[in-house]
RNA sequence: CGGGGGGUAGCGCAGUUGGUUUAGCGCACUUGCUUGGGGUGCAAGAGGUCGCCAGUUCGAAUCUGGUCCCCCCGACCA
C-alpha cells in the first residue's frame, strides 16, 4: 500500500478524550475513531490488525478441532426467557420491539441461541463431543464504556462452546480451548497470567481468566510471588493471620461517646486507635432476608465471596431505614454487640482481635475493649475478604501476595448442565438413556487483544507491533521523494516485496524525512528501510527495527532475503 | 445511577467581569517558493449556526433556565 492512496490519519497530538495509553496510540496511529461512548470505527490500518488477530484465533481454533460458525445478532425474548437470563442481565441487554410488536434483543452473548441449535440438531452420544465457535459482534449496554476500545458497548467476541457427553469429555475440552488460549495470546505477542475467575452471571463451577497485567485495566489480579499462584481478586481466598497479641488481657467492656463519628476512619482517628482494632458491622439483605456481616475496620468485604457464601441470587446493602429497624441504632453506629434476631457471619480476620471497638447500635456511641465470646457470640464464620497486597498467600502459605492491575482478554467457563437442561439439548447416550451435554464456554475479547497489546508494547515514539498482528511488515522511506535515486528504488523494492507476498507500506509523501519517521514509529510497523543520500554513498539501504531501533546497512539486492529472515 | 470536569475550525487550546472581536492562537489543510536524516522555513489562502433550544438585553461565545453529548472517579464484564 503506498501512503499517498492510504488512508492513515496521524496525530501529532494526544487526544482529549483519552486517558490510557493504548487508547491515545490507536487514535494517534490512525487505527480508531470514536463515534459515540463505546461505539468506535476500526480505520483502514486498525481493521488489518483485528483481521489478523482474527486470523490467529481462527487458526488455533480450528487446529483445536472447533468449528465455526456464525449466529444471529437478533435474538427472540423468549430464547432468554427459557435461561432467567433475561431478567438477571437487566439493562445490559439492548432491547427493541420489531415491526410485528415482538420483542426482540441484540446478542450480549450466544449460549442461548447455540444451545437451542444443538438441542435441535444433536440427538446421539455419537455426535459428540462437539466444540463451535463464532467471531462476531456482541452488544452490551455498558453503564460505563470506558478506555476506547477497552470497554465498549460494541465489540467483537471470539466465542467457542463446548458440548460433552460427560464430564471427562468436557475436562478433555475444556483444556483443549485452554492450550489453544495460551497458544492464541502467545502469537499475539501478549504477556499474561491464567488465573482462577468467578464466574458471574454465566454460572458454573470451574472458570479461568486470561489477564494482561497493563499499566491501565478494569481488574485486579492476585499472584504470589513465590509459587507463582494466581487468582482474580475476586475469588482469591485469604488466610488467617494473627496480628493481635493474645497476651493481652480482655479488658472491661465500656461504651464511649463519639458524637457524630461513624465512619472508621473518622471513629479510629476520634479513640486514637488504628483501622485494625474496629469491626464494622455490614447489615446487607440476602434475598430480602436481613444479615450482619462483621469484618476488621481496615479490610473491605468481598460481595462476590459473600454471595457466594450464602449461595444468594440478590445481595444489597441495606439503606438507612432498615438499618435502624435491624439494629435499633442509625447508620455508622452498628456493632454485633447485643444485635439480636439478625444472622450474623464474620470474617476469621477478626477472630483473634482483642479489646476492638465497635458500634454500640446507638447515636454516636460505640463500644470499646469488645471482645468475642463475653460480648457477643458468632456463629458463622468465613473468608469474605477482598486479599490484600502483602498478604500470605492462600496455597503455598509462604509467599506473600501482589496486586496487579489487568485486562481480561480472555475467559472460560465450565458450565455444566445449567443451559442444556434449561433448553432441553440433551442426546441419547449409549447406554440408551437421555442426558443433558455438558457444556463449556470459552470467550475471547478481540479488541481487547489489540488494546493490551499496545499497552505492553510501545514507547515514547508509539506502537511496536509484534510480527504476527503487525498491519504491516515492512515499511519504505524514501527520505527525500525529489531525489530520483531514492525514488527509483523505492518504487523497485515496494513492487519487489510485494509482489514475494510481503505485506508492505511505501511512505510516497512528499514530506520531510522527520515527519516520515515519526510516522512510521508511531504506527509501529516492525522493520522500516529506509532509503537515505548517507548510505546511498555506500550503495546501501538501512535496515532498522522498530523494536530495538537497530540499524543494518544492507545492499538493494539483498533486502528482500534480509527481511525475510527476520519475519 | 451517584460524584467531579468539559463542549469555541479537522486536532489541541485561549477568550467567558456582556460592547475595538470583523471570534483568536498552535498544528493540520490549499497554493507558490524553499527545505530534504527526526514533525524545515517564508508568503498568501480556505475553513466557525462558539453543542442545541428558549429567555434577559439596544447588544450574548460571555448572563439565566432547560436540554443533548463527551470525559474522569465509584457499582458490571470479553
Amino acid at each position: 500500500m503506498k501512503m499517498t492512496s492510504a488512508l492513515i490519519p496521524t496525530l501529532k497530538e494526544d487526544p482529549a478524550e483519552a486517558e490510557v495509553i493504548s487508547h491515545k496510540l490507536m487514535i494517534r496511529a490512525g487505527l480508531i475513531r470514536k463515534l459515540g461512548a463505546g461505539a468506535y470505527i476500526y480505520l483502514p490500518l486498525g481493521y488489518r490488525v483485528l483481521k489478523k488477530v482474527e486470523d490467529v484465533i481462527r487458526d488455533e481454533m480450528d487446529k483445536a478441532g472447533a468449528l465455526e460458525l456464525l449466529l444471529p445478532a437478533m435474538h427472540p425474548r423468549e430464547l432468554w426467557e427459557k435461561t432467567g437470563r433475561y431478567s438477571l442481565l437487566g439493562e445490559i441487554l439492548i432491547t427493541y420491539k420489531d415491526r410485528h410488536g415482538r420483542d426482540y434483543l441484540l446478542g450480549p452473548t450466544h449460549e442461548e441461541v447455540i444451545t437451542d441449535l444443538v438441542a435441535r440438531e444433536i440427538r446421539s452420544y455419537r455426535n459428540l463431543p462437539k466444540t463451535l465457535y463464532q467471531i462476531q459482534t456482541k452488544f452490551r449496554d455498558e453503564p460505563r464504556p470506558r478506555f476506547g476500545v477497552l470497554r465498549s458497548k460494541e465489540f467483537i467476541m471470539k466465542d467457542a462452546y463446548s458440548f460433552d457427553a460427560d464430564q471427562a469429555g468436557l475436562n478433555r475440552s475444556y483444556q483443549s480451548m485452554y492450550d489453544a488460549y495460551r497458544r492464541i495470546f502467545d502469537r499475539c505477542g501478549l504477556r499474561y497470567i491464567a488465573v482462577e475467575a468467578d464466574t458471574g452471571f454465566m454460572g458454573g463451577d470451574v472458570s479461568h481468566e486470561f489477564m494482561v497485567p497493563a499499566g491501565s485495566g478494569e481488574d485486579i489480579i492476585a499472584v504470589c510471588g513465590s509459587c507463582g499462584y494466581a487468582a482474580s481478586r475476586e475469588v482469591c481466598g485469604c488466610q488467617d493471620v494473627m496480628v493481635n497479641d493474645k497476651s493481652k488481657k480482655p479488658a472491661k467492656l465500656k461504651k464511649v461517646e463519639t458524637p457524630g463519628v461513624s465512619t472508621v476512619e473518622k471513629v479510629s482517628e476520634f479513640l486514637g486507635v488504628k483501622p485494625i482494632s474496629l469491626v464494622k458491622t455490614l447489615l446487607y439483605k440476602a434475598d430480602g432476608n436481613p444479615i450482619a456481616v462483621l469484618i476488621r475496620g481496615d479490610r473491605t468485604l468481598n460481595e462476590t465471596k459473600l454471595t457466594k457464601y450464602l449461595s444468594c441470587g440478590k445481595l444489597e446493602m441495606c439503606d438507612e431505614k432498615s438499618i435502624e429497624e435491624i439494629t435499633g441504632g442509625p447508620l455508622g453506629f452498628s456493632g454485633p454487640v447485643d444485635l439480636k434476631g439478625v444472622r450474623i457471619i464474620a470474617d476469621y480476620v477478626i477472630r483473634d482481635m482483642e479489646n476492638f471497638v465497635a458500634g454500640a447500635n446507638e447515636k454516636d456511641m460505640h463500644y470499646i475493649n469488645v471482645n468475642l465470646q463475653r460480648d457477643f457470640k458468632v456463629s458463622e464464620w468465613a473468608d469474605l475478604r477482598y486479599v490484600e497486597e502483602k498478604d500470605a498467600c492462600p496455597k503455598c502459605k509462604k509467599g506473600t501476595i501482589k496486586l496487579k492491575t489487568s485486562i481480561e482478554v480472555g475467559h472460560t467457563f465450565k458450565l455444566g448442565t445449567k443451559y442444556s437442561k434449561a433448553l432441553g439439548a440433551n442426546f441419547l447416550d449409549s447406554d440408551g438413556k437421555e442426558k443433558p451435554c455438558i457444556m463449556g464456554c470459552y470467550g475471547i475479547g478481540v479488541n481487547r487483544i489489540i488494546a493490551s497489546c499496545i499497552e505492553q508494547n510501545n514507547d515514547k515514539d508509539g506502537i511496536i507491533w509484534p510480527l504476527e498482528i503487525a498491519p504491516y511488515k515492512v515499511i519504505i522511506l524514501p527520505l527525500n521523494m525529489a531525489h530520483k535515486e531514492t525514488t527509483d528504488i523505492a518504487n523497485r523494492l515496494y513492487d519487489k516485496l510485494t509482489a514475494s507476498g510481503i505485506e508492505v507500506l511505501l511512505d510516497d509523501r512528499q514530506e520531510s524525512a522527520g515527519i516520515k519517521f515519526k510516522d512510521a514509529d508511531l504506527i509501529g510497523v516492525p522493520i522500516q528501510v529506509i532509503i537515505g543520500e548517507k548510505a546511498l554513498k555506500q550503495s546501501k539501504l538501512e535496515l532498522k527495527q522498530r523494536r530495538n531501533k537497530e540499524v543494518t546497512l544492507v545492499e538493494e539486492k539483498d533486502v528482500a532475503d534480509t527481511i525475510r529472515g527476520l519475519l
